[in-house]
DNA sequence: TGTAATGTACGAACCGGTGAGTTAGTTTCC
DNA sequence: GGAAACTAACTCACCGGTTCGTACATTACA
């Protein structure tokens, strides 16, 4: 049996000794490398020696903090995902009247995802997967997200002041902005071979943050004239 | 050196013989395996012996037929984008207003993407490589699509007609269309997992194919009140 | 002194790729 | 028409590097 490293959580207890803080720092290092390599080159394609290679630490180690490849990985996962979270529990857009709003939301969900490369390609690599790995994983499991209450509430006011027409789902609307702002990062590369545009470029970025704010509201707005 | 088959070109010329549509017919088969294998695996997870496996040939014929599984993974890419161009040919809008004729692009955008998830994932594992298999590829650099002009033709009758008030770039509105059918496939496990919806179930889609009619109309529109 | 942390070296399976020879369809030549 | 020559298509056995994972000895710290 592998041992496994003393603390089990995430969170540094307030009576740790230097050892273990020096311990939850090289756990930490190897999370971050571990993310980039993973992100690089898939589950498969990512090679532990070399994340051991570009550390202080040897592959040793790797294994005595988190046992198994697979573990790393989705270790990776639950890190990556509470920063998503984090982020957005931070969205203040409560002050705004409904199509400010949701266009301010939107257009800060592109930010985050133009600010999170690794985040989106691990998204990718996980459903090539089938997300096989985020369902081993109990912290990840039907989490939810902190942005479905604020959307809910947002079209919601949109619909009292009647600001808002059409009768959306907060899933749904959560999905039509995060597609596009996924997709645009996602898919720069095969966008860029094939149409020759390099969406991540400033200035097709500033454009394409101003088109997902409109996109939204203009759905929201929608039934505008009749077909 | 490895000797390469009789057939270079991929289009099998009128003087073939018996034994040379064989070969072919062994070729198409190898791509079909190897598409589902890629597909399921990424390029790293792929096994060679595996697409041998559930075949009649042997892993050498693989070999013999494409010399690497690098250039094996690139026919497949090639063979998988060639079937999207001639989708995207067959489309027929002409004939329509110009917004039922991008409300209707829109759909069948959708359900294209719906019957190609094999598609969809290779291109999810072509951008983790950041695109270099398609670069390596003559047949498929700097490629474009049939439907950008589609596009392009729709918006300028929009806007000659009043229909469209948003100046648009076709580039952009596919990717904005593309955007929304390509996640809701490609993350589908991920966002299954996370909120406990399956976006491929049949009453999702069915609202989400409306969905993205709906909104692409309203996004041409547009401009309905200032800010 | 006991336990957590770390270094070293290695095992064993896996996996992409190949050398070399064989079979059988096609063409050539009489 | 048919034997001989040619070669594309195919089989079999195998290699060598890679890679995840671990056994075991050792060090540093509480």
């Amino acid at each position: 049996m592998t041992s496994q490293p003393a603390t089990a959580s995430n969170v540094p207890e307030s009576g740790t000794t230097e050892r273990q803080r020096d311990a939850e720092r090289t756990r930490a290092e190897i999370l971050e490398v571990a993310q980039q390599e993973f992100a690089r080159n898939g589950y498969a394609g990512a090679r532990v020696d070399e994340i051991a290679a570009r550390m202080r630490t040897t592959k040793r180690m790797i294994y005595y903090y988190f046992g198994s490849k697979e573990r790393l990985y989705i270790a990776v996962l639950e890190k990556a995902y509470a920063e998503v979270r984090g982020m957005e529990r931070g969205i203040e857009v409560e002050h705004l009247a409904p199509i400010e709003a949701i266009r301010t939301l939107a257009e800060l969900t592109f930010d985050h995802h133009d600010a999170h490369r690794d985040f989106i390609k691990l998204v990718a690599i996980e459903n090539i997967h089938q997300a096989e790995h985020i369902r081993k994983s109990e912290a990840l499991a039907n989490l939810g997200t902190p942005v479905l209450d604020l959307i809910e509430a947002i079209l919601d006011a949109g619909m009292a002041s009647g600001d808002f027409a059409t009768e959306a789902d907060a899933i749904d609307v959560h999905m039509l902005i995060s597609s596009f702002c996924f997709f645009r990062v996602a898919n720069q590369h095969t966008f860029g071979a094939l149409f020759g545009r390099d969406m991540a470029a400033p200035e097709h970025r500033d454009r394409l943050r101003r088109m997902v704010g409109e996109m939204i509201v203009a759905y929201l707005r929608g039934q505008a004239t009749g077909t």
